[in-house]
DNA sequence: CAGAACCCAATTTTT
DNA sequence: TTGGGTTCTG
């Protein structure tokens, strides 16, 4: 294929199957039948009709869904044009095309596999114009979502202090995540969100991405779904194309999404979904759990199989997990279980601070490493992203290899999303946001006030920016070295659109980051992070080659490109609960479990017993994660925006079978955990929600006198029995390729600069993270 | 326009 | 406490 965008295989019921010529092999007869269960075989070979296939956490459900897909194709039931198969996430998709390949042995482009949004934007590509759009519209980041809204209160008026543009679009994108479009509202749906103007507010940005021929996430499923309703034609063909439908992570659809499955499904009914009812955490993003527990209703006759065998954890672990959610409302049911051994019982720790939290996982982390088990197979998995970096100071301390999984993305950088505006000016000229964006960066004395006048101009006449400056250039009304600076800069854009069109997108690329002044820039920039700037358009230019064309690299860019994966050095994973949906570990370690931290007393506020339950799903995620041993730990207080509080333990602690925990206490603490949250009492029945039963109380002043021999926090030293830090900064800035010396590990080089942390290759140990504060120029060491 | 001073808020996050 | 954002100052 050469378009990456030229898609338009043939709508043809004849498409041969992709299994070589002669007869289909006699049913159950499949070699990738092989290892499957009853009940995994049953899901697998059900083909027809609708069908829900409930797979609690380590049932074997990628298994499934990738054999079901692969024995749809196999059979030839579908040619490979003929199936949609849904993710969420980009990794999964990848996963699935990586193991559908494999088993039917064949190249898997083209297929319609791929995420929610990157299928609708395929689709949306080819009939933008029946929405009023280009096809080359943009997908907007939510840095450019967020500037836009800014403009469009100050438009209005409205305090961005009080209302943050933040707080603004999340409720409109809690709108679009339930197909609310602006003329399904009344403009007191908003309450006084933004003085009572938010629905406005929607209206009035819906119209600048239209005139902006951009659209955000939400709208790529909007517009699908308005497409289809007013263009009956379109619809149909795509449900007679799409023959069978398969969905992944079903519990995590949002009511925009369900409704396009619906439509496309219509004509076939043969859609399968895949889900967990008890691993939906995604509800404060718009997924609604109701999409899974009503699919019956949705698609009468559905048929529901249940995956209840968990090839993953131990029983004491999955016994521990069933209690805990157990106390939930309103679940389909599933019963785990397993044919391994009881293993360990789940251990609760009592811990007098996070800090001694952090000491004491660190040491049964080393305790597991000595026992050579691989630092991979090891997890910290935390609630919120605040507490990862209480562990990674520890682990530095110790000199633990570790990772922290999430942060920001690679696309989501400065340097990156800049590099992309200039691309996207060249592209789709009406992009004011891009323009906006690089119009004076690097640095051309184009200021505030001349692009308030480019503005006016533009909103008077109803043109793009782009065009404004034109017609500006033709006044006087620019100063004259401003008339020769903007019409360089036009030209530029003008001459590198023209180039587009006879050069290779790579060499494009560069030209334009070069010549733009942009790449200069950051050679000229003293700051630590500049050289890794440098480094990261080196890749983002690199990643293109990769691509067919500009247009495909940039819808990569919007809608897939994600963090590279791990390097091949053994580390501990530290992440959020949310991160390690779909991930599993021998050892599992779950900090924090006190209540208003974990559950988090923001989620009760907000959403009262739906939140607390959605947070009792998150603790069953998290302790589903683990294959050998889980371990829990509360402190008794904690530090938090600088102050401490006391903390209770979590009642999900409170929540764990007796007999399948092992409860300990660090010296000078009580073993008895929750004590007031034991059993059903607070945890399970109780109904009203929106409270934290007891949560942080504040802290301050007296009460440390009671502290067992540890530093006070605050101005008390005493010689501690662990070393604390030496926390000077160092006399001049480490930067990367900069020889230095350590301690413990010796000679290195610096690898990458992150605030205080460096990253170092060690002649002798390898890479370690570690404090700047440890590490002085190798020149200084003597 | 850069750097300093000051103020405020503070989950989870994919696409 | 930290970090981000804004405003003030040179």
């Amino acid at each position: 294929m050469s378009d990456p965008f030229q898609y338009d295989d043939p709508l043809n019921d004849a498409v041969p199957a992709i299994v070589p010529q002669g007869a289909a092999p006699a049913a159950r007869d499949y070699p990738y039948f092989a290892g499957l269960n009853e009940v995994q075989r049953e899901a697998v070979e059900t083909l027809d009709g609708p069908v829900l296939v409930l797979a609690g956490a380590g049932t074997g459900k990628t298994r499934v869904l990738t054999t079901r897909l692969a024995h749809l194709l196999m059979t030839r039931r579908a040619s490979p044009f003929q199936v949609l198969a849904v993710t969420f996430t980009n990794k999964a998709a990848r996963e699935m095309r990586e193991r559908v390949g494999a088993l039917v042995g064949a190249p898997t482009e083209g297929w319609w596999m791929g995420t929610f949004h990157a299928l609708a934007a395929r689709i949306l590509r080819r009939h933008a114009e029946l929405v009023g759009l280009k096809g080359n519209f943009t997908i907007l980041d939510s840095d450019d979502q967020i500037r836009l809204i800014k403009q469009l209160l100050k438009a209005e008026n409205i305090d961005d202090k009080k209302w943050p543009a933040r707080a603004v679009l999340s409720v409109i994108e809690r709108w679009k995540d339930r197909a609310l479009t602006p003329d399904k509202l009344k403009p007191e749906d908003g309450g006084d969100t933004a003085g009572g103007k938010v629905v406005q507010l929607y209206r009035n940005y819906q119209e600048r991405l239209r005139s902006l021929n951009a659209c955000d996430f939400g709208d790529l499923l909007l517009h699908n779904i308005t497409l289809f309703q007013q263009n009956a034609e379109v619809l149909s063909d795509y449900q007679t194309r799409f023959r069978y439908l398969l969905v992944d992570e079903y519990q995590d659809t949002n009511v925009a999404q369900y409704l396009w499955l619906r439509l496309l499904a219509q004509k076939h009914k043969n859609i399968c979904c895949v889900g967990d009812d008890d691993q939906s955490i995604y509800g404060w993003r718009g997924a609604e759990v109701g999409n899974i527990l009503r699919f019956e209703n949705d698609f009468p006759g559905a048929k529901i199989v249940r995956l209840e065998q968990n090839y993953r954890s131990t029983g004491h672990i999955l016994a521990a997990a069933a209690g805990v959610i157990s106390n939930n409302q309103g679940r389909l049911g599933k019963t785990l279980w397993t044919k391994s051994d009881q293993g360990d019982p789940v251990k609760v720790r009592a811990l007098w601070d996070g800090e001694e939290e952090a000491r004491w996982i660190g040491e049964e982390i080393e305790a597991l490493q000595r026992a050579k088990v691989p630092l991979s197979q090891i997890a910290v998995l935390v609630r919120a992203g605040f507490q990862t970096r209480e562990f990674e100071e520890r682990f530095i301390t110790l000199g633990l290899p570790y990772r922290v999984v999430g942060g920001p993305r690679f696309y989501e950088r400065q340097e990156i999303r800049d590099a992309m505006a200039y691309l996207r000016i060249i592209v789709q000229p009406d992009d004011d946001l891009a323009f906006e964006r690089i119009i004076n960066v690097p640095k051309r004395g184009v200021g505030p006030a001349t692009i308030q006048q480019l503005y006016q101009l533009a909103r008077a006449r109803s043109i793009p920016l782009t065009e404004a400056t034109w017609q500006l250039l033709e006044t006087d009304e620019l100063k004259p070295k401003m008339r020769v600076t903007l019409r360089n800069l036009m030209t530029d854009f003008d001459r590198w659109r023209t180039l587009g069109a006879t050069t290779h997108h790579t060499d494009l690329a560069q030209m334009v980051l070069d010549e733009s002044g942009y790449t200069d820039m950051w050679k000229v920039d003293k700051t630590p992070e500049a050289p890794g700037r440098l480094e990261n358009l080196k890749e983002l230019v690199a990643a293109m080659g990769e691509f067919e064309n500009l247009a495909g690299f940039m819808e990569h860019v919007s809608l897939v490109m994600d963090n590279a994966e791990s390097s091949g050095t053994e580390m501990v994973s530290v992440m959020t609960l949310h991160g390690a949906k779909g991930l599993e570990f021998d050892y599992v370690f779950l900090p924090g479990w006190e209540d208003g931290l974990f559950p988090s007393q923001r989620s009760m506020d907000d959403t009262g017993i739906a939140g607390l339950e959605e947070e009792r799903r998150l603790a069953y995620v998290g302790l589903t994660r683990a294959r050998r041993r889980a371990h829990v730990s509360h402190a008794a207080n904690r530090r938090m925006h600088g102050s401490w509080v006391t903390a209770i333990p979590s009642r999900f602690v409170g929540e764990l079978p007796e007999t399948d925990i092992e409860t300990d206490a660090a010296p000078g603490l009580s073993s008895a955990p929750a004590p007031s949250f034991g059993g059903g009492g607070f945890g399970g029945g109780f109904g009203g929600g929106g409270f934290g039963g007891g949560g942080f109380r504040d802290f301050k002043g007296g009460g440390f006198a009671s502290r067992p021999q540890r530093q006070a926090p605050g101005p008390v030293i005493e010689g501690s029995a662990f070393e604390v830090a030496p926390r000077k900064r160092p006399d001049q800035p480490l930067r990367r390729g900069m020889r230095v010396f350590h301690q413990k590990f010796g000679y290195g080089t610096v690898r990458a600069v992150d605030g205080d942390k460096l990253e170092i290759e060690f002649e002798q140990a390898g890479v370690k993270k570690v404090l700047d504060s440890f590490v002085v120029p190798a020149e200084k060491a003597g």
